[in-house]
RNA sequence: GCCGAAGUGGCGGAACUGGCAGACGCGCCGGACUCAAAAUCCGGUCCCGUUCACGCGGGGUGAGGGUUCGAUUCCCUCCUUCGGCACCA
């Protein structure tokens, strides 16, 4: 039994002996509770994994593993994210189709997450290029489609004039093409939206129903925008129809001096006289052009145009003057605003530019009324307001000016959110095709359920064409079809959808992978679902995480499933930067990969310093002597299991030092399960860890010192308890240990230890001596002793009483089992 | 600019509800083993002062202030770093 500590021997045989025995199957139903967790729907990129993506996955594999033996049903699994740019754009550079290349990245990542010894029922691995998953991508779709949440609408979509190409956003960099470098422009484009803001205010009202972190929810909130304010109608003059126009300030109207549409709102020809025409068209194409390029300059000057037309603020029947300009966007309210410049800094910096009139109509608290040299956007009092001066603003005012345009239809409350309905539309050929058919006679008709699905035909060339579509609308073969109404001649949808769609259902296919004739077997759903546990990178705060919550509450109006939050709990992991403190990628050559690290130092020393390496959520750069302390630390775990079970004999009865000794090594472990158990399910990993190491060290250290202090039997009951706290960072050592120890079955089901608050209790505590706040003495005490007896022996410690002579002791205080402090005059 | 999070040894970090600051790991220093090195093992390691030494004293958790017998922890002001939003009326 003198072997040395073999990683990668252990590790492989019980790999092989897992996979043989399907020991991660994870069973459809059971009288367990049900515990799922999930990872991020990862895409397979052509770089593998790193020892950062490693980060999410060992942290949920070793909750998956704790859940299990904690008497959970776990449900554990993994597939791939797979339609997608990156290989598409490989497949325009190098020839290869994508599902090629996009099959050899999943095996390679396939590969990877069985290095590190990652717990998944692959018999569950689901894939979004498989047409038996998107089929039920596009069924999504479909249900979208009738639910009313799937238009045709015109939006605005990068354009590169030189690869004559339609870009993502995030293919643009300041304001270029991220290809050529040339200036990008947008170019309006007929495509498909999802209706995501009618579910704003749910989305965001039950945000306090879900378990996450403070931060994505605070990201949510302020990603949907909400903003209570009130629309107000403006009559226009000359006309009879009026401006509407939405304001947070409606206390503030007395204060609107002239008013701003967007360049592109639609009154703005109508409205604009001859004198005016050539500036306003003139500034319309500029602001058309430059669009948001010249928006990312942050203190940009404000620019703008008099249209010759004039409006009548409702309040006090002033004649005020409409203006157009790029910092009123048509996306937001209703595309117009009544200007205050005294109480809106952008007001302010409008009108002094272009010499407008500024009045003061909300005095601060102090009544300092004067001129302004910046806009008071704070509270106060109404001022120049007629017959509402003196009143609370916005306060009381709010509501008061309300009402009193509203008796005369001229106003009304209104919320509005910052959210933007959903463009799903992508003119790319490597995603999900979109449902759709266009039809001479019937117009447009989606694809009927059950002939779905509508596949993805194979190209020859994947370029995009200079026409703003995508490269399907080439193939004569896919486009032309026929009408599922009429039987007459159509054309198919040519655009694929966003691959979001494909990661807003993947957690509900997993409890029935396979199921053939739906997208999910409502039963499996019903017992699985919603997610328990859901982990990933914090940069998906507001895209994912938001359409996947959307998604679900379609299903649930729609009645399809039970519950209107898909994800329970959800917590970021950090990410892990090289160890010269640098985002890792390919381009700097500083990427740590698992295969290297498990090369040197076995799957066990990488998974137990994944968690070891620093709080969970927190950033950190990697460090390669890192992960040999984790070695060290199983080295020794090593060597005390083989001397444990090599040691024959009952043990040494031990002496009365001996006996306590013995106490304090059950204690230790006792309060090391208790510790572990509860940092587990708090995501303390690094504490789980490195309180695991104080245990072993201590543990060791007195089977070297002082074996007697335990029997054998006791000792491998020591080793056998500190092999299942082990088991879910290192499950291969600790597989193995658990064997040679003779119990029977594997680790991965043998249930957690429990621990004997009895035992873990201290016999002793040290209770420190302070004199004015300041430690002068430590005592060690009985867990029993009395408070008199206490303060009587602190009073005489040596090194205290120094600082008590002379003085008059004021007051006592005394904190059982922490601390005694005099404070003395 | 606005919103949010975080600042603790040479480094990653620990400290449960306001009660021993620096656990654990890395690194470094010294020692053992070795012909030597690696690996391994043992001891030391916040700063300053003092002591032959065991000790003892003072300072110390980004800076300054406050509350408290007592503050890494609570409150205020400021600085720095990171993340998000970026004319949303």
């Amino acid at each position: 039994m003198d072997r040395r500590y073999d990683p990668h021997e252990i590790e492989a045989r019980w790999q092989a002996d897992w996979r043989a025995r399907d020991a991660y199957r994870t069973a459809d139903t059971s009288d367990k509770p049900k515990f799922y967790c999930l990872d991020f729907f990862p895409y397979p990129s052509g770089d593998g994994l790193s020892v950062g993506h490693c980060r999410n996955y060992v942290p949920t594999d070793a909750i998956s593993r704790f859940y299990r033996m904690r008497g959970y049903n776990v449900l554990h699994p993994m597939g791939w994210d797979a339609f997608g740019l990156p290989a598409e754009n490989y497949a325009i550079k190098m020839g290869v189709h994508p599902r090629i290349a996009t099959e050899a990245n999943i095996t390679t990542y396939r590969r990877q997450m069985d290095l590190i010894g990652l717990s998944f029922d692959w018999s569950r691995e689901i894939s979004s290029i498989d047409p038996d998953y998107y089929r039920w991508t596009q069924w999504f779709f479909l249900l979208m489609y009738e639910r009313g949440l799937a238009y045709r609408g015109t939006g605005a979509q990068w354009w590169c004039p030189v690869d004559k190409t339609i870009l993502a956003n995030e293919q643009v960099e300041q304001g270029k093409c991220w290809r050529c470098g040339s200036d990008v422009s947008k170019v309006d484009l007929e495509q498909w939206y999802f209706g995501i803001t009618e579910y704003a205010q749910r989305l965001l009202d039950d945000l306090a129903t879900i378990n996450w972190p403070e931060k994505i929810k605070l990201m949510q909130t302020n990603w949907i925008g909400r903003s209570e304010g009130a629309e107000v109608d403006f009559p226009l003059v000359g006309r009879a129809d009026a401006l509407t126009v939405f304001t947070t300030r409606p206390d503030t109207l007395f204060g609107a001096t002239y008013m701003v549409l967007a360049p592109e709102h639609p009154l703005v020809d109508g409205l604009t006289n001859d004198k005016q025409r050539a500036a306003v068209n003139a500034y319309q194409a500029i602001a058309r052009r430059e669009s948001e390029i010249e928006r990312l300059s942050t203190e940009k000057e404000k620019t703008g145009v008099f249209i010759g037309a004039y409006a009548v603020n409702p309040v006090n029947s002033e004649e005020i003057p409409i203006w157009i300009s790029d910092y009123v966007l048509m996306g937001y309210g209703t595309g117009a605003i009544m200007a205050v410049p005294a109480h809106d800094e952008r007001d302010f910096q409008f009108a002094m530019l272009f010499e407008l009139p500024i009045i003061e109509v909300i005095a601060p608290p102090d009544g300092a009324q004067g001129t302004l040299a910046e806009a008071y956007t704070g509270d106060g009092f109404m001022v120049n307001s007629g017959r509402f001066d003196g009143m609370a603003a916005p306060g009381a005012a709010f509501d008061a000016i309300v009402d009193w345009l509203g008796e005369r239809g001229l106003a009304g409350k209104k919320i509005n959110f910052k959210l933007r309905d959903w463009l799903i539309s992508r003119q790319r050929y490597w995603g999900v095709p979109i449902p759709i058919v266009y039809c001479d006679a019937c117009g447009i008709v989606p694809v009927p359920a059950d002939q779905l699905p509508v596949l993805l035909p194979e190209v020859e060339d994947y370029q995009p064409t200079g026409d703003a579509k995508s490269p399907l609308a080439r193939s004569e073969a896919f486009v032309t079809t026929t009408c599922p109404t009429c039987g007459g001649h159509a054309r198919r949808e040519t655009d694929t959808m966003d691959t979001f769609l494909c990661s807003s259902w993947y957690h509900l296919r997993y409890p029935s992978p396979r199921y053939a004739t739906a997208a999910f077997d409502r039963a499996a759903v019903d017992y699985w679902l919603p997610v328990d546990m859901y982990v990933g990178g914090a940069e998906h705060a507001v895209m994912h995480l938001l359409y996947a919550r959307f998604f679900t509450k379609v299903l649930y109006d729609a009645g399809h499933v039970g519950f209107d939050e898909p994800y329970t709990t959800l917590r970021n992991q950090g990410m892990i930067l090289a160890e010269d403190g640098q985002k890792m990628s390919k381009s700097k050559g500083n990427v740590v990969t698992p295969d290297s690290v498990v090369e040197r130092y076995g799957a066990d020393s990488l998974r137990v310093y994944e968690l070891f390496i620093a709080p969970f959520e927190q950033a950190v750069a990697w460090n390669d002597r890192g992960v040999q302390g984790c070695s060290r630390f199983l080295g020794r775990y090593w060597n005390f299991a083989c001397e444990v079970i090599a040691a024959s004999g009952s043990g040494v009865p031990g002496d009365e030092d001996d006996e306590e000794r013995g106490r304090q090594v059950l204690r230790t472990l006792h309060k090391t399960v208790r510790k572990v158990t509860n940092d587990m399910q708090a995501f303390r990993f690094n504490t789980v860890v490195s309180t695991m190491m104080e245990a072993q060290n201590e543990i060791v250290d007195t089977w070297t010192g002082a074996r007697g202090a335990l029997t054998l039997a006791q000792w491998r009951e020591v080793l056998s308890s500190f092999s299942l706290l082990l088991a879910p960072a290192a499950p291969h050592i600790a597989e193995e240990v658990w064997h040679m120890l003779g119990a029977g079955g594997s680790v991965l089901d043998v249930s957690w230890p429990t621990w004997d608050e009895e035992l873990a209790a201290d016999a002793v505590v040290t209770v420190v001596v302070q004199v004015n706040g300041k430690l002068r003495d430590r005592l060690v005490v009985s867990v029993e002793a009395e408070k008199d007896d206490v303060l009587a022996e602190a009073r005489g410690a040596a090194n205290t009483h120094r600082f008590l002579e002379s003085k008059q002791i004021v007051k006592e205080i005394y904190v059982p089992g922490k601390l005694v402090n005099f404070v003395v005059s």
